[in-house]
RNA sequence: GGACGGGUGGGUGAGUGGCUAAAACCAGCAGACUGUAAAUCUGCCGCUCCUUGCGGGCUACGGAGGUUCGAAUCCUCCCCCGUCCA
């Protein structure tokens, strides 16, 4: 049995260097994850998500099973076949959703009633249903079903999430067991043999450090194919962020990936790179791109701001992406400022191509086991503001 | 020549005696965005002063007068712009 993932460098820092083999192909680690919650990275083509070099996308149980449903998705060739991507997909089980939705949602042991931010329906996702959906789909890397929980949050809150997290964690395990036990019994090739898929548990326990222990512990216990730390970056200090990924990474198999949720500013990615984490998403750069944020090497530049009005330049004269080859500020602003849907378009193409060259970066900083100083270069850059 | 309707802050356009520096939207300016209910959201948007306060002063609803404690709002005249009738 082939290796799911292999560790090819560990620094000092604790930063790794790795390798993820999916069924879709290989993922170089650190790596980040553009989210493409609907089947789709808003404003960009599979063919440009290609040619930019993205290894692996988000894609997310609860959107897709309300619309256009995972039947329908699995019919039509699975995630990869339906959107037309070949390379591999994690999909979120919608866990997040249960923080993000939480007027629109109840959460019992059993599992969560969504009301359907599209229509009003009603909608209950268990651990098992979240499992199933995403088998469905088809994806690389399936999540546990998790309470994500809000910041600020009490121990008692973040105890409770935790351990329900926890139950879900175990409840998920048992259902992947089942359903490759099933399999074999009917004499068909296990989920597996044919996909491959994995399925990556959640610590959870807010900002509490005994919680967070407690939390990555037992999960390591049920031995996932990876694990991720959710429920952080949604409002707490970065330094809090750290220091609760680092509580839990210290005791995680150094051997198996550490997914960290939902991060990061471009700024912050090296800290938790640091930590010991291997892969990451966040909707930062394409959602910032639809908003007229850039990502540069000199910092954030609002795109929309009137002094690029008459600015001839790149976005970045320092990057290689093809929209800064092309265009430039002035084009780009008035493109945002006249609403045409191409500056979208742009923005979030030099935005997920810095993102991707960040992370090029960040491994070639590990390999040459710079990264320390490589990280408070970036930080006295970017934190200059924008250009 | 006559009859109506109308002239409001950069634009569209509410308001028809005090709660109105004047709704709302657009434009403009600035900011935010972290496992996507987000091509979204927030703030500012007449001028000016300071001890920056739900602070003071000034200017403002076509123009000029008037009524009133108080007028974008009522009255008079004038100037524009529509529509219709001659």
């Amino acid at each position: 049995m082939s290796a799911f993932f292999e560790v090819l460098k560990t620094s000092a820092s604790g930063a790794r260097l790795g390798r993820l083999h999916t069924p879709h192909g290989v993922v170089d680690t650190p790596a980040f994850m553009p989210v493409g919650t609907a089947g789709t990275v808003k404003g960009l083509t599979q063919q440009s998500l290609e040619e930019l070099g993205v290894q692996i996308l988000l894609g997310n149980t609860y959107h897709l099973y309300l619309r256009p449903g995972h039947e329908r998705i699995r019919r039509l060739g699975r995630l990869h076949g339906f959107m037309a991507w070949p390379r591999a997909i994690l999909t979120d089980s919608g866990g997040f959703q249960v923080f993000s939705l939480s007027e629109l949602r109840k959460v019992t042991d059993e599992g969560v009633t969504f009301r359907s931010h599209l229509d009003g329906s009603e909608h209950f996702l268990s651990p098992e249903i979240a499992l199933e959906i995403q088998t469905a789909l088809g994806s690389d890397i399936m999540m546990v079903l998790d309470e994500c929980i809000e910041y600020p949050a009490s121990h008692e809150q973040a105890r409770k999430a935790a351990e329900r997290t926890f139950d879900w964690a175990r409840r998920s395990r048992a259902a992947f067991i089942a359903q490759e036990r099933a399999r074999e019994a009917a004499h068909l090739p296990t989920q597996a043999a044919l996909f491959e898929q994995a399925l990556f548990g959640i610590v959870q326990g807010g900002t509490y450090t005994d919680l967070r222990q407690h939390s990555a512990n037992e999960l390591v216990g049920l031995d996932f194919a990876g694990y991720a730390v959710g429920g952080l970056a949604v409002g707490e200090p970065h330094a809090l962020t750290c220091e609760m990924t680092g509580v839990v990474t210290e005791l995680l198999p150094v051997e198996k990936p550490r997914y960290l949720m939902g991060v990061g500013k471009p700024e912050d990615i090296p800290d938790y790179v640091r930590l010991g984490i291997d892969m990451m998403d966040c909707v930062l750069p394409t959602r910032s791109a639809r908003h007229g944020c850039l990502f540069t090497s000199a910092g954030r530049l609002l795109i929309r701001n009137a002094r690029h009005a008459d600015d001839p330049r790149p976005v970045d004269e320092a990057c290689s992406c093809s929209v800064c080859q092309r265009y430039s500020r002035a084009y780009l602003r008035h493109l945002f400022i006249s609403n045409e849907i191409l500056g979208a378009v742009l923005a979030t193409h030099h935005n997920i191509h810095f993102y991707l060259d960040l992370m090029r970066r960040i491994r070639q900083a590990i390999e040459f086991g710079d990264l320390e100083e490589f990280s408070s270069e970036l930080k006295s850059r970017l934190v200059a503001g924008p250009c």
